[in-house]
DNA sequence: CACTTGACCTGTCCGC
DNA sequence: TGCGGACAGGTCAAGT
């Protein structure tokens, strides 16, 4: 469930604790988390190169590298990526921990850091990955070139309206979790901004209006920008760079919330499937 | 081409 | 208490 406030958090994160440090070393606990074939670094390629950046792009992680490759991550659904050092390293230290003693059963990758640090990453469903590539190739993989522009981003509205408009037929939240259409927005996200504008997430697209359809990219740039401050939402295994968990969740108007009162009308939320996804919406406030 | 469904995985929860 | 099955959801391949 990393979506981009999860991601983001996770990058400012690392931003902060593994740029400057060496890679001293890499074990691969799970071979399919660092896959290797045609243009991908294997693992070993990676030791000696000093982290130089860290960025991201949707839900994409990226970490330069000073030897012209990149480590680019995704963490799917259950992905984790934790720093940890000496006991007395680094100021922030974990104060609402999900994690114990690393490596656990879950870690899939560990890079070795100088100043006795780590780079562990965890994936308990093994969907997430990590890749090192060219640097030069990281924006020209396909999945990352095709990615529709991102909510945070005002000015990218008339390019996501011309990109939505090839699929009027399709719910408005099908439309959401595209992220060839609009990049960043995972199941959480799509409920909550559909919950602002008050838009039924079954609806057909070409029944939101031109003006809804820029309240709701709006609405998803306003959620996210919350949740960024809040440290992301931590529904099971979301953990920041330190272990911690976000606390967005806390704020949410309806994901996971059904059976509560709208914090709008107070009629209860309700959960169904829509996009074949958990959806969660206010029925009196999001008629269809 | 637009759109939907299934597969990838493992841990958790629910009903029997 | 144990056990089968549903469920969780990001993305892509395969299906309609």
């Amino acid at each position: 469930m990393p979506e981009l406030p999860e991601v983001e958090t996770v990058r400012r994160g690392l931003e902060r604790l593994v740029v400057g440090r060496r890679i001293t070393a890499v074990d691969v606990f799970e071979a399919k988390s660092f896959p290797v074939g045609p243009g991908l670094l294997p693992p070993a390629g990676v030791v000696g190169a000093r982290i130089v950046a860290a960025r991201r792009r949707a839900k994409v992680l990226i970490l330069d590298l000073d030897n012209e490759y990149s480590l680019v991550g995704h963490l799917k659904m259950t992905g984790q990526l934790v720093v940890r050092g000496p006991e007395d390293w680094g100021a922030g230290h974990p104060t609402d921990s999900l994690l114990g003693e690393l490596p656990d059963r879950s870690t899939r990758i560990d890079f070795r850091l100088d100043a006795d640090s780590h780079l562990f990453f965890n994936d308990q469903r093994k969907f997430g990955w990590v890749k090192a590539i060219p640097t030069p190739m990281v924006e020209q993989l396909p999945f990352i070139a095709s990615l529709g522009p991102e909510p945070l981003d005002a000015a990218g509205f008339p390019e996501f309206q011309r990109r939505a408009a090839r699929h009027r037929r399709t719910t408005v939240k099908a439309v959401l979790l595209n992220q060839q259409v609009v990049s960043g927005i995972g199941n959480i996200y799509a409920d909550e901004s559909l919950w602002a504008v008050r838009v039924n997430p079954a609806r057909p697209l070409a029944e939101v209006s031109d003006r809804k359809l820029r309240q709701l990219f709006q609405a998803a740039s306003d959620v996210m920008t919350l949740s960024i401050e809040l440290g992301g939402s931590t529904d099971r295994n979301y953990v920041d760079a330190e272990g911690n968990r976000g606390a967005y969740l806390g704020f949410a108007n309806v994901f996971r919330r059904q059976g509560q009162p709208c914090h709008r009308c107070g009629t209860a939320i309700v959960k169904t499937k829509v996009a074949g996804r958990g959806t969660h919406y206010c029925p009196r406030c999001q008629r269809r």
